[in-house]
DNA sequence: GTGCTAA
DNA sequence: TTAGCACAACGCTTA
DNA sequence: TAAGCG
């Protein structure tokens, strides 16, 4: 229980002595970041992300080798392994018939813990155990081809106005990798399918007005050089990278809340890694923190569109 | 990355 | 004591 | 039913 050297060594935070291994491992080798410094990241930044992973369902993505390394998916825990301290979630699996311990990602220990596994990045689902099959929002995942990036700022500008249009708050984030995140807070009021059904009208009314450069085509073949609108994640099981989230992508980049002014021409997601970012939060503080509020009013939002003669 | 088993 | 090994996803949509 | 997709 001691500690051993600073590759291998034991870190109480709070209650619960974790042990952490390979330290120095490079997990970023174009980088030289290693899992040391992942793990740095995520004890600097614990009280911001952790609001976002509370009682949700983690889909586990381990690069135990770093990112270039095999990676797998783990969502079923083996309760008989592992530590007792940590929270886990019983829920059944329709396609496999039967049920998955899923983890709980509810404090530092545990978000030290997942990342010393080789979790790079945190995909929680969109509902909490609270309510498993309400979601806190819906999701509008801007996933680029090819695509300039002033296309994926066009399009979620785009999603922006309509929101406007509808007087409803929407938010907006890097997902890290090469897209936008805009989320629209709804506060686990409605339901998966509901809420699905209300991001693939909103997914329409963007391919309308930006038909050359967005498309809701699911199979790539037959997308073409166009950013794909993914409403499909509005579903229970489903996953994003959640806000604070590093992605395992070269730079070791972060999923990182935008202010709306942001989002223009400028904007260039590969500049957020787990390098600059500490200084940037310590500055904007949570940008948002309304992402986990009361949330709008579906009813409310349908009943204007049907009233408005430009939807 | 971890934990179990066979050597 | 250790080298070797097994094991770690789902829920749809679409063809 | 199987494959594709994120
Ligand atoms: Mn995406
Ligand atoms: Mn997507």
């Amino acid at each position: 229980m001691n500690s051993k050297n600073e590759n291998d060594f034991y870190l109480k935070v709070g209650e619960t002595n974790l042990h952490l291994t390979n330290q120095n491992k490079i997990y970023f080798p174009g980088d030289g970041i290693s899992k040391g410094d992942i793990l740095n990241y995520y004890n600097e930044v614990s009280t911001l992300i952790v609001p976002y992973l509370k009682d949700r369902p983690e889909s586990m993505n381990r690069f135990p080798n770093g990112i270039n390394g095999a990676s797998f998916y783990q969502k079923d825990m083996d309760l008989e392994k592992i530590p007792s301290w940590l929270k886990t979630e019983k829920i059944y699996s329709e396609s496999n018939d039967k049920y998955i311990d899923y983890l709980l990602c509810n404090d530092k220990a545990t978000l030290l813990y997942m990342a010393n596994l080789g979790c790079i990045e945190f995909n929680p689902w969109n509902s909490t155990i609270k309510k498993m099959d309400k979601p806190d929002w819906a999701v509008i995942d801007l996933d680029p081809a090819k695509n300039d990036f002033k296309e994926v700022v066009k399009t979620a500008l785009t999603v922006k106005k309509i929101m406007d249009e509808l007087e409803t708050e929407c938010y907006c984030k890097t997902s890290g990798a090469t897209g936008l995140h805009v989320y629209i807070p709804l506060g686990n009021q409605y339901r998966y399918d509901t809420v699905k059904l209300f991001s693939e009208l909103i997914a329409n009314k963007v391919v309308e007005r930006l038909p050359e450069i967005a498309s809701i085509t699911r199979p790539i073949g037959n997308r073409g050089n166009k950013i794909y609108i993914d409403f499909l994640q509005n579903r229970q099981g489903q996953t994003l990278a959640s806000a604070y989230s590093v992605r395992p992508r070269p730079g070791a980049t972060v999923s990182t809340p935008l202010e709306w002014e942001e989002v223009n021409e400028k904007l260039s997601p590969a500049k957020f890694t787990i390098k600059n970012v500490l200084k940037r939060f310590d500055k904007k503080g949570d940008l948002w923190k309304p992402v986990l509020g009361k949330g709008a009013n579906l009813e409310l939002i349908l009943k204007k569109i049907s009233e408005n003669p430009t939807h």
